[in-house]
DNA sequence: GTTAAGTCCATACC
DNA sequence: ACAGGTATGGACTTAAC
């Protein structure tokens, strides 16, 4: 029999002592595949150099009579064969060792000491990696598969227990020309009578697909067509397995599910002594810990979306929190539905509603930005070769080296193994190297500015200088010279496959840019930026200590060669008679002084005739205007701080406390006001006018409490804070007061008047929470927010507005 | 007891 | 444990007088 078929999740499971993969996925038709099959696991010992034939047969025969036993199994080596290798760009002689079971290659492996061993590889890749490498079954695309039928009793029981339309025992594997794919996606979310999991009841559940809107609950019934009454809460979690079962969707997605929805509905089934079987062989999802929990549900791929977004998109976002609520707003326009969360006994009736609405929304909005975000999700699963439910948890420098390690057969290369504890301490102790170059700027409004950039400058820098470990020697011919420290460290000019696969990313992102400047659509926006968040992965994998093809040599190197090339460019520009302004890592900003538009792009094309490698420089905009200030303390220029305005009056804010969430919104508000008049009119007039007004709205009480609140996050447990700061405090007074606190969570508060300042002098003392009675503190947001805000912005024009602002104190309110 | 330097902490830039 | 270094600035803590 043949089907068309894409792969969406995959498994493993053991019979008479073999491994078998079980991948779910999809036929042309929609209909719902199983697929089984396998290979021979395997792994790699890697011989001395020069170890000769007589003592290779020996090794061989040795290690062919390896067997392993343990508590569930015997294990052993099937065969050996001897290869041709290379293992960091080096040619090796290796023996590649063939074993029943892959689930002991670790004891076989350690079984293997010969002293012409070197090193042993390979067996710690995973059985579905390794599956999908050596069948070359690469997850969300399409395949013509060719195999047999199987039946109830292949395979024990194991297939028999499937929920599937069709269940093939793999012969052929060919891959397809076929493209298109949506995947059925469910949502869902549940609301609880409490936030510890388990602790409450679950109040209801809402499952939104396509064309599938659900709220299942028992402790209130509505007329509403979407809402289902149940006579309880064990018969409401029936019902969900039983939706989601009928629904039968690819994806059972939620947001913060992992932490939250999925462990939470584990939880209460257990507490009613019943099976949450929503696995299509009636399992029950399984949790595993890493530093987060993950749910996984077997032949459905359930994603937290939260997971993905802060792993892949977080940097990109404007929102300040990844709440639901705030990238929906971002991603979709559309927001969370009013509700404040209460317990189910304090529900009024004429209230339910809401809370069912707002528990559906909550669906809704995961739903659509799945729908959204699937196709880049998509796109990054299939260049990087792990299966859907990996990548959607995965960090983007884990997604690199799944890059690398699906693409080392290329290569003829043997796998690196993951660093050990003992090895990743080591890595974690090491000293800092030296990073990016900075320019100090010099203060002041500067008028017809132009800003160039490096497209991925990292990337690029590691791709033309060819920097990695595999790369790095101890030769010093034929190299590129970088530095480590005060060290020299040297890398081959020969490209090795580490810049080689980043090379052929960045290239793959500049055509799909291309394509997508000439034809704006979709698919190559999201695949364009696929290739360029891999891309921006590259240069933190290889300084990060858990990297298999970890290199700090080409981590530093990369920052060093970084380094040069801005400063050469910054060099030219000034040298042609344009002024450079300020420059950070990658950009250059400066002014045109006498010269036009098409003379600095000409300039720019000159610079880029003489840059090395696939290195880049883009014209990032032409601005009107820019305004630079000094630090808080020292005469000197501030770095990372700086406003912006564009032919197209579009201003653009880098560092300013605008941008900054731990600022109450008044200052930011104000300040983003002044900067904003300042730029648009090239002068600060109308700007002073402003601040004098808000100052003077101060004075008289007329602001709101919520506009002076400020946030804070709460980045560990209120006990582990060596400084008891005023955001510790307030998480204090949100404990007490019975409420959750959590870390992670923003905590609000402002900072009120006391009856003595003399007796409370230190800011914590001050702090109340959002509902406690009290008014603000005026000399605290006049003098610790709204002046430090705008007094360095007011200092490019010789105003002092701290003496104004003492002046007018003086002054009776009405003067102004 | 006051003040300045040092440390902790959060958040931004790229 | 789950990319890197550079930088600002508030508030607390501690050392020095």
């Amino acid at each position: 029999m043949q089907i068309q078929f894409i792969p969406i999740d995959y498994d493993y499971f053991d019979w008479q002592e073999k491994n078998y993969a079980k991948i779910i996925g999809r036929d042309d038709k929609g209909k719902r595949i199983c697929i089984i099959d396998s290979f021979e696991p395997y792994f790699w010992a890697v011989l001395k150099p020069k170890t000769c034939d007589l003592k290779i047969k020996q090794i061989r025969e040795k290690i062919e009579k390896i067997e392993v036993n343990d508590k569930l199994r015997k294990s052993r080596v099937i065969r050996t064969e001897l290869h041709d290798k290379k293992f960091l760009g080096q040619d090796v002689n290796a023996i590649k060792i063939f074993i029943t079971n892959y689930k002991d290659a670790h004891s076989i492996a350690d079984e293997i000491g010969m002293k012409e061993v070197n090193k042993r590889r390979g067996y710690d890749l995973g059985y579905i990696t390794q599956y999908i490498i050596e069948k070359k079954l690469k997850p969300l695309n399409w395949y013509k598969i060719e195999g047999e039928v199987l039946t109830d009793n292949d395979f024990g029981n194991i297939i028999n227990s499937l929920d599937v339309d069709l269940c093939l025992k793999v012969n052929k594997i060919t891959e397809t020309e076929k493209q298109e794919f949506k995947p059925k996606i469910l949502a869902y979310d549940i609301e609880a009578d409490e936030f510890e999991i388990g602790k409450g009841e679950i109040v209801m559940i809402s499952l939104v697909g396509e064309n599938f809107r659900k709220v299942l609950t028992w402790k209130h019934c509505s007329d509403q067509n979407f809402v289902e009454c149940f006579k309880d809460e064990a018969d409401m979690l029936e019902a969900f397995v039983k939706y989601v079962k009928q629904y039968s969707p690819d994806i059972l997605v939620g947001y913060f599910s992992d932490g939250f929805d999925l462990p939470y509905l584990r939880a209460r089934a257990e507490k009613k002594s019943m099976k949450l079987n929503l696995g299509i062989d009636n399992s029950q999802p399984s949790f595993s810990r890493g530093r987060l929990l993950t749910g996984k549900i077997k032949g459905i791929v359930h994603i937290d979306l939260l997971r993905f977004i802060q792993n892949a998109y977080s940097q990109y976002l404007q929102s300040e929190t990844l709440s639901l609520n705030e990238v929906s707003n971002e991603l979709l326009g559309e927001k969370k539905h009013e509700w404040e969360h209460k317990h189910s006994a304090k529900v009024k009736k004429h209230e339910w509603e809401d809370y069912f609405d707002y528990n559906l929304q909550d669906s809704a909005l995961t739903y659509k930005l799945t729908e959204k975000l699937f196709p880049d999700l998509m796109e990054i699963t299939k260049i990087v070769g792990e299966p859907l439910f990996n990548v959607s948890r995965s960090t983007m420098a884990g997604d690199f080296e799944d890059l690398v390690i699906h693409n080392l057969e290329r290569f003829n290369e043997i796998p690196e193994k993951r660093p050990m504890r003992d090895e990743i301490g080591k890595r974690m102790q090491r000293e800092k190297y030296e990073g990016a170059f900075v320019f100090q700027p010099v203060p002041g409004l500067y008028e017809n500015i132009s800003f160039f950039d490096f497209t991925s400058m990292y990337a690029s820098v590691i791709v033309s200088y060819n920097l990695s470990l595999s790369t790095l020697t101890k030769d010093k011919k034929n190299v590129y010279q970088g530095e480590l420290g005060n060290k020299k460290v040297y890398f081959l000019k020969k490209p090795g496959f580490f810049p080689i696969l980043l090379g052929e990313i960045i290239e793959k992102r500049k055509q799909y840019k291309e394509e997508y400047k000439k034809n704006p659509n979709p698919i190559t926006k999201v695949r364009s930026n696929a290739y360029k968040l891999i891309a921006n992965a590259a240069y933190g994998y290889q300084g990060f200590f858990g990297a298999r093809y970890y290199c700090l040599e080409a981590a530093a190197s990369t920052a060093y060669f970084a380094r040069q090339n801005i400063k050469q460019v910054i060099d030219k520009i000034n040298k042609e008679e344009y002024q450079v302004v300020y420059s950070d890592t990658d950009s250059v900003a400066f002014k045109l002084n006498a010269h036009t538009k098409p003379q600095t792009l000409e300039l720019l094309k000159e610079i880029n005739k003489n840059l090395p490698g696939i290195m880049e420089l883009d014209l990032e905009d032409f601005y009107k205007r820019g305004i630079w200030v000094t630090k808080r303390t020292g005469e000197f220029g501030a770095k990372k701080k700086y406003a912006l305005i564009n032919e197209e009056n579009k201003i653009k804010i880098r560092g300013f406390e605008t941008v900054r969430r731990d600022w109450c919104n008044l200052a930011r508000e104000t300040q983003n006001k002044v900067l904003h008049l300042i730029l648009n009119d090239g002068n600060e007039q109308k700007a002073l006018e402003y601040v004098k007004n808000v100052i003077r709205k101060i004075k008289n009480r007329e602001i709101e409490i919520k506009e002076v609140l400020i946030r804070t996050q709460l980045k560990k447990s209120i006990d582990e804070y060596k400084a008891i700061t005023p955001h510790v405090i307030a998480a204090r007074k949100i404990k007490e007061a019975g409420k959750p606190i959590d870390i992670g969570m923003l905590v609000e508060y402002f900072i009120a008047e006391v009856r003595s300042e003399k007796e409370k002098k230190l800011v914590r003392e001050k702090v109340k929470l959002p509902d406690e009675k009290g008014e603000y503190n005026i000399n605290y947001y006049l003098n610790n927010q709204i002046l430090p805000a705008v007094e360095n912005i007011f200092e490019v024009f010789n105003i002092n507005i701290k003496e104004i602002a003492d002046g007018s104190k003086q002054k009776k309110l009405g003067e102004f």
